[in-house]
DNA sequence: GACGGCAGAACGGCGGCTAA
DNA sequence: TTAGCCGCCGTTCTGCCGTC
């Protein structure tokens, strides 16, 4: 087997060389299976982070050398390809996840708690869902338990059927599956009982979803949704209505303000106190 | 035709953006 | 200021489209 540190000293030597504006990850993870005459598709994400590390580096010293350069001769090839791909659309998802790379583990990278079941396939009690579905996949490519017919079915053995029940399972559907075995994690305060979001009709999909909800008010539908008022705002809007939608509360405040010249320089000097929903309102503050 | 790149499905949470 | 919306994150494979 090949070690981490003689591949990255390859892709190293083979970066230096390549063609960067047409090689990929992919093509470098070729080669790099040519030249060592090995399967590196487990290593895929090594080569894209050493890639990634690679370019930075490279950008690093860039910047470097940049800093004594004529700022008109600075827009290097990076920058025009960067300016293609965004004239061309794509690459746009790429860029934005390199650009927006988020810290923390947060979403899938979150450790979470393992049903029993899971925890006697895995071995550990707690682990993020990224790591499942990983080390799921790498125990179907093991056991071969992919359908030749259709890669996307997978063959379930005794240790996959105890978790999902079933003989075969398709791979989207074991993600599904996998949420019955993927438990929040308890937190000091006790378990974590947030609720869950309501699921979207699933028969239709994502971007036709998207678009529906768009044309049927979309964003800021929700704002328009009518709200429980409290006693206090209840009193303060006076029409008796026990509901109504946030904008509602918020243009009828406004107008309140603008009735009673409550605003002085853009900034309305009302007292926060006046609006507590908790207490009584007390009277605007004099002119 | 070969190849590269993207979309799509499934999941939950975070952070930026938006509207009033 | 605030609640909600939205995109992204990682993982897998197939199918489609565009480019060479």
């Amino acid at each position: 087997m090949v070690s981490d540190s003689e591949l990255v000293e390859r892709l190293k030597e083979f970066l230096s060389t390549a063609d960067l504006n047409t090689t990929t990850n992919s093509t470098v993870r070729k080669h790099l299976e040519n030249e060592f005459g090995v399967d590196l598709s487990e290593k895929k994400a090594f080569i894209r982070d050493q890639i990634n590390l690679y370019f930075d580096s490279l950008e690093g010293n860039e910047e470097t050398k940049e800093e004594g350069r004529d700022p008109s001769e600075s827009e290097g090839e990076e920058d025009r390809a960067v300016e293609e791909e965004e004239e061309k659309g794509k690459g746009s998802k790429r860029r934005m996840s390199k650009d927006k790379k988020r810290t923390g583990g947060g979403g899938f990278s979150k450790p979470c708690g393992l049903s029993p079941e899971l925890q006697a396939f895995m071995g550990v009690s707690v682990l993020p869902r990224t790591e499942v579905v990983k080390r799921i996949w790498a125990h179907i490519r093991e056991h071969n338990l992919q359908d030749p017919a259709n890669k996307r079915n997978i063959i379930c053995d005794e240790q996959l059927r105890s978790l999902f029940d079933v003989d075969s399972i398709g791979m989207f559907q074991m993600n599904k599956v996998l949420s019955k075995h993927i438990l929040p994690l308890a937190t000091e305060n006790g378990p974590d009982v947030s609720v869950p979001k309501v699921k979207p009709d699933v028969s239709v999909p994502k971007v036709k979803r998207q678009k529906q909800e768009k044309g049927q008010g979309g964003k800021g539908s929700a704002l328009l949704a009518p709200l429980p008022l409290s006693d206090a705002l209840i009193k303060f809007i006076g029409t008796g209505e026990n509901a109504l939608p946030r904008s509602e509360v918020i243009k009828r405040i406004w107008n309140h303000i603008k009735q009673n010249e409550l605003q002085d320089n853009e900034v309305a000097y009302w007292p926060n106190a006046y609006l507590s929903l908790t207490s009584n309102p007390p009277p605007p503050p004099a002119s």
